[in-house]
DNA sequence: AAAAAAATATCAAACGTTTGCGATAAAATT
DNA sequence: AATTTTATCGCAAACGTTTGATATTTTTTT
């Protein structure tokens, strides 16, 4: 079964291509009557335009490309959920593609997206990648790039992320708020600078308005890393009586330990994460959190995305704000 | 700046476009020497071929549209992932749009992937569409599409399904091994058919092989609810001595009671789910749980539709098999 | 040394659109 | 009635690639 064509339209209706295409669009040289008859043939037919006919002609595709380290992921999918939204919306179809955080699976899907000429790409860097030549490359041939969440320092790009010194702030707060007097951080992969981002703040910030509080700051790649570690510190003689939970992952870690050891929250021990909110409220009594939607950022790459395509240039790095949520873990 | 293309590569080699398009696919045709300089100068002028000029010309493109209620779900995106995972290795790219469960966005994305010529689609119906002609008239057009999850009764279709009764079966006959004497078996929305299938399949279960075993069925449509149903079952005199749950929600609201009411797992109730494993392994103990994979599935799924691209047509209902994953709540 | 075979490269059409420009006919103006 | 305007429509090129058919050169065979 053959697809319908602007010219299979055409012989039937004994007009032109040209005409028929321009039927089918509104253009005013064409006469009502003729608008019609085509308009009504097209859709008796099943007529679908070809996107890739138009892309080619036209030279621009309504499609952006969108990277990610892993679809499968609480943050990243609720990021995509947002783009996804706002794209269909302004006629554009997504393109998604995992890295699995390889540098190298990141590379071929640039090269995908290249050939598909996207009309953009949202891009996650993958850990330790620093392809950067590549993205550079994109941006010169008109390509515009919005990085989210895990962004290259360089500042010649386009970036959004969460405010994640605020994040580590606004924890830091509330934590002094509650008097706690030996506090136990986990932060997320050492190698990424956004555990070093909010390890700095945090650090700063405890250091600077809570001098004497004993903070033991550690680093966890997973989440049974972060149960062992936790377990380990909860072990001493001095326990610690507040935790403080990067991300999701380590909050998970933390959690099984507690429910492990019977240890009660927020009596025996305070608990505070980053999180968009789905694993806090899992447990009892809630987790406090500091959230931080991929939802809203999502909204803002594309707006960001957007205002690129339209405005030409536009290189800015926005952030996106966050707020606590209380639970009663604090 | 403009985009290396095959005229240009033809024109700085005094050659012709053929002869460059042939080097480049390494065809018998053309000489090594040649070949060597027209790959050399293609990598130096990065050349990228133009997936939308392929695709006119061949009729055929490398990408597969997928259709999911949400992506921001624990079952879809690890379906995503693997059919993600296996497009990649094969040379495809995805399209992935989201219903959000509403049938008129559910048509608004199967015309786009129409107007992109994608190659096949993987679609999993909105909750209560039956707008199947649609589907119906792609597959005329040789679009194959494969059903997932949620599939349409009609078996006229390609479908990929967890083995929905099979999982009931399991986890009732876990529930007998532990000598059960009152069982809770929470189901989700009573409107699904997945939901009646498994609740028929479970109660039958039951009745047949352990007649004396005592059993209440209710139907829940979120956590809040599982969460206040099991609260009320659980104040009777009379407590459930084990508790099912049909799906990750479910379990989150029974646990958060659990948790709440300090209930001991296992030795004052026994808990069992069904889900993808990621929920269950987050309490402690681990909750035992029937294992439906979503990856599997979309294992599953990619195996069908190149099935489907190749050989013709092989309209089969295909289910994936599950399996018992003891943890220690049972 | 002529003919046949093999190796290498080119020609040209096609895929389905869009769009500037030109053509024709009807209507309006002088 | 001659001229200009306006309303409709068609022509043809272009986007970048693939591919069957054909042309040219080189090598092999007789």
């Amino acid at each position: 079964m053959t697809n319908t064509t602007l010219k299979l339209l055409a012989q039937q209706l004994q007009l032109s291509i040209s005409t028929v295409s321009r039927a089918l669009k509104d253009h005013p040289d064409i006469s009502a009557a003729t608008k019609a008859k085509v308009h009504a043939l097209a859709s008796s037919m099943d007529y679908e335009p070809n996107a890739y006919a138009i892309q080619l002609r036209t030279q621009s595709s309504k499609i952006f490309g969108v990277i990610v380290p892993a679809i499968s992921n609480l943050f990243y999918d609720s990021f995509i959920a947002a783009v996804e939204e706002e794209s269909r919306k302004n006629g554009y179809a997504l393109m998604i593609l995992q890295s699995s955080n390889q540098p190298e699976i990141e590379l071929d899907n640039l090269k995908i997206f290249r050939q598909n000429r996207v009309s953009g790409v949202f891009a996650c860097l993958s850990a330790n990648a620093e392809n950067l030549e590549t993205y550079q490359k994109m941006t010169e041939k008109e390509i515009p790039v919005v990085f989210f969440d895990i962004v290259p320092k360089d500042n010649k790009f386009t970036k959004v992320r969460m405010a994640d010194e605020r994040c580590a702030v606004i924890a830091a707060e509330e934590i002094i708020k509650r008097n706690a007097k030996k506090v136990l951080a986990i932060f997320g992969d050492a190698g990424l600078s956004i555990s070093q981002k909010r390890k700095q703040a945090f650090q700063n910030f405890m250091e600077t308005y809570a001098p004497k509080v004993h903070c033991t700051y550690v680093n966890a790649n997973s989440s049974v890393e972060s149960e062992e570690l936790f377990r380990k510190q909860f072990s001493k003689a001095q326990k610690p009586d507040t935790v403080f939970a990067m991300t999701d992952e380590v909050l998970i870690g933390v959690m099984k330990a507690v429910q492990a050891l019977e240890i009660k929250v927020p009596s025996q021990l305070g608990v505070i994460g980053i999180s968009n909110g789905f694993i806090p409220t899992l447990y009892h009594p809630k987790i406090s959190y500091v959230e931080t939607s991929g939802y809203e950022l999502g909204k803002l790459a594309f707006v960001q995305m957007m205002a690129n395509i339209k405005g030409g240039k536009t290189l800015t790095e926005l952030t996106v704000e966050v707020k606590f949520v209380p639970g009663e873990s604090l």
